[in-house]
DNA sequence: TACGCGATGATTGTCGACAATCACTGTTGA
DNA sequence: TCAACAGTGATTGTCGACAATCATCGCGTA
């Protein structure tokens, strides 16, 4: 499970932001339906708070793309098209593939040492699992993750994993089905790992991007074979 | 003061959207001092509407960087650090590089003409302007502009044009001074448009990435030598 | 029957007031 | 003299009510 980055201890102070995660959690898990139109009313009452709070919580949703508003009418789950993921899978090419050159250069070497125990541990996974299970969706998160905060660079972070995972992850819940090549992403990971503990900058770049590049592949093949059908 | 918020006649959208807006330009044109603190019910009466709206346009230039809020104590508008700059950079590079190579597999003849006429005029004004005036900074800009636009990805263009330009905007209208070498510039621009117009996309973004990451050396060493001095 | 128009209901947008919390200051005690 | 503390003022957080706007439905007319 992605451990939220700023977690309870400090965002239990407002009731805007309670709403804010606890409707951001809600839609990114489908426990609302995508596209569908809620009102102000029906979401205040059911995370308690009035319409002041669950308004400005609904703003920040609006700048992340989670929600959609148009003026005087009201406010749309977001939809999840293919082409979004798509488009989404280009840009983590470009950004992934940049925060795996910066991790190659500044990466710690206790930071390194655990991106290693990670791999380790899905290895056990992995053997366990074979490869009839899918790769550990959590887990593969978990490794891109670390990466992108390997980069030290803040900016990149904030994009990435405050921004464009939570999006990331609301597909990964809703089209759970495809986009698996566990054996082969895997051994990916392992020689970006190796790229990263070399310094090699350009090297590891190249390998990511070409890790992300694979899997938007994947879906796309995935997505003609079915419409295909 | 009264400032007559009907100018904008496309505007006549939610008084909190205004706001947003109106906010957003103030802080990017440095109006209001970065770093400094603002009481909500100052504002408030400064844009003439009351704290319901402007807390919500607060909340969305929070998402967007652009003020720092803590809980019960207020918000500040954002500060520019030089090592925030730099970060975006690195952003910048691997974002409008992976723009550059959609745009070159996916601009239409007519976006690619429009962008030659852009240089073209560009070159007269440096022609007049020899090598004294800095280079159109809204010019640049502009071209760079088109080329995201012209990669047809709506969740890039969103990132870039609709939440980091104005980071980058802020930052040029503060930090004005360094970072200009237009005939470079200009020629580097040149090439760009070349290796589009010729669909070449692997190019397109070589040279892109060259191009933001040169601009990001020389503010790199102006800053060096700043210091120094 | 089809089209246009106005009334009606419901929802969003806005406001002012009240409660909760924090920063500051002056006092008190060691 | 310094540190801790309580009081006080100011600011933020929250709420309920009212106004503005839109969508729907029903009516009338060509």
């Amino acid at each position: 499970m992605n451990q939220a980055e700023l977690s309870d201890e400090r965002s239990l102070r407002t009731s805007a932001d309670r709403v804010f995660e606890a409707l951001q959690d809600a839609i990114v898990r489908g426990d609302v339906a995508p596209g569908s139109r809620v009102g102000e009313a029906e979401l205040a009452e059911r995370f308690g708070t009035s319409r002041g709070p669950l308004r400005e919580a609904l703003r920040r949703l609006e700048s992340r793309r989670l929600v959609e508003r148009t003026p005087h009418v009201g406010i749309r789950i977001a939809s999840l098209s293919h082409r979004a993921l798509i488009e989404i899978y280009y840009l983590r090419e470009a950004l992934e593939g940049m925060a795996a050159r910066l991790a190659a250069l500044h990466m710690s070497a206790d930071e390194v040492a655990g991106l290693k125990a990670l791999l380790a541990a899905h290895e056990q996974d992995e053997a366990l699992k074979a490869d009839t299970a899918y790769f550990q969706q959590e887990g593969d998160l978990d490794f891109h993750y670390r990466v992108i905060h390997g980069s030290h660079n803040t900016a990149l972070i904030e994009l990435l994993v405050g921004e464009l995972y939570h999006r990331i992850r609301m597909y990964r819940y809703q089209f759970s089905a495809y986009a698996n090549r566990p054996q082969k992403a895997f051994g990916e990971h392992q020689r970006i790992v190796e790229a990263i503990e070399a310094g090699d900058g350009d090297l590891a770049e190249m390998l990511m991007r070409r890790h992300i590049s694979s899997a938007r592949q994947n879906i796309e093949k995935h997505l003609k074979e079915t419409i295909a059908q």
